[in-house]
DNA sequence: AACGCTATCAACCGCTCTCGC
DNA sequence: AGCGAGAGCGGTTGATAGCGT
């Protein structure tokens, strides 16, 4: 059979809670990532890739659904600030929050091109909204944000700050190809960076012998 | 109440990457 | 080394809930 075929044969659109169920059954029997086996074997005429997707987003253990707390707002800036459109890469330091979750939630709140979507005219009594939200991404507005939030800010900005520092060191200057993928090398470090911070050593003076 | 518009988010599309042959 | 298949990722779309007029 043609691939164009299968392709219209393939059930699209929402997921039901009895699809959910069976692909929740044929994950824990055939194991996670042999999504070519699940669709065929599930019945769903539900692609891998469809399959793939609802259980990364939604099915998987330990998702977190809900309002992003005050903490991964922040995280997710930094995050974006270090990384840029890496969601995979911001998710993984967001535990419950997947790639797709991350990436709408900056398109929605935190992304000031996302209000130029779309065929907009009217721009009425929504646009202070709408630009207060937009606003976030840029600063925090000072009577909004508690001394504790302060100052898991200012430890953050600081870390921040840290690890733009390392991509630019003079020795890297003559390395073109960082110039496009300046955060690879770093990647490793900023997991260990995790890993000492979850153990105690909180301060960049702490971890930086480490690294 | 009805309508129009915006915001939100689940899901799809197409491209890239990885791996086995 | 080259090719194909499958998996993963980021961008985009489309449905719809909710709000304002």
């Amino acid at each position: 059979m043609k691939d164009k075929d299968v392709k219209t044969r393939m059930k699209r659109g929402f997921w039901k809670p009895e699809e959910d169920l069976i692909l929740k059954n044929c994950v824990e029997t055939h194991g996670e990532g042999n999504w070519a086996t699940i669709s065929e074997k599930s019945g769903l005429m539900r692609s891998g890739k469809s399959c793939r997707l609802r259980w990364k987003n939604y099915l998987r253990p330990n998702i977190k659904r809900g309002m992003m707390s005050e903490d991964e707002k922040d995280l997710i800036i930094r995050l974006h600030k270090l990384l840029g459109n890496r969601w995979s890469l911001i998710a993984g330091r967001l535990p419950g929050r997947t790639d797709n979750e991350v990436k709408n939630f900056w398109n929605t709140h935190l992304n000031n091109k996302r209000s130029c979507r779309g065929k907009k005219k009217h721009v009425k009594s929504k646009e202070a909204n709408t630009q207060s939200t937009q606003g976030k991404m840029q600063e925090y507005p000072a009577e909004t944000v508690s001394n504790q939030e302060v100052a898991t800010k200012t430890a953050l900005d600081s870390w921040i700050e840290e690890m733009q520092d390392l991509l630019s060191p003079p020795t890297m200057n003559n390395m073109p190809f960082l110039e496009d993928e300046p955060f690879i090398p770093i990647l490793d470090d900023i997991v260990l960076l995790e890993a000492f911070t979850s153990t105690g050593k909180e301060t960049w003076n702490e971890i930086q012998p480490f690294l």
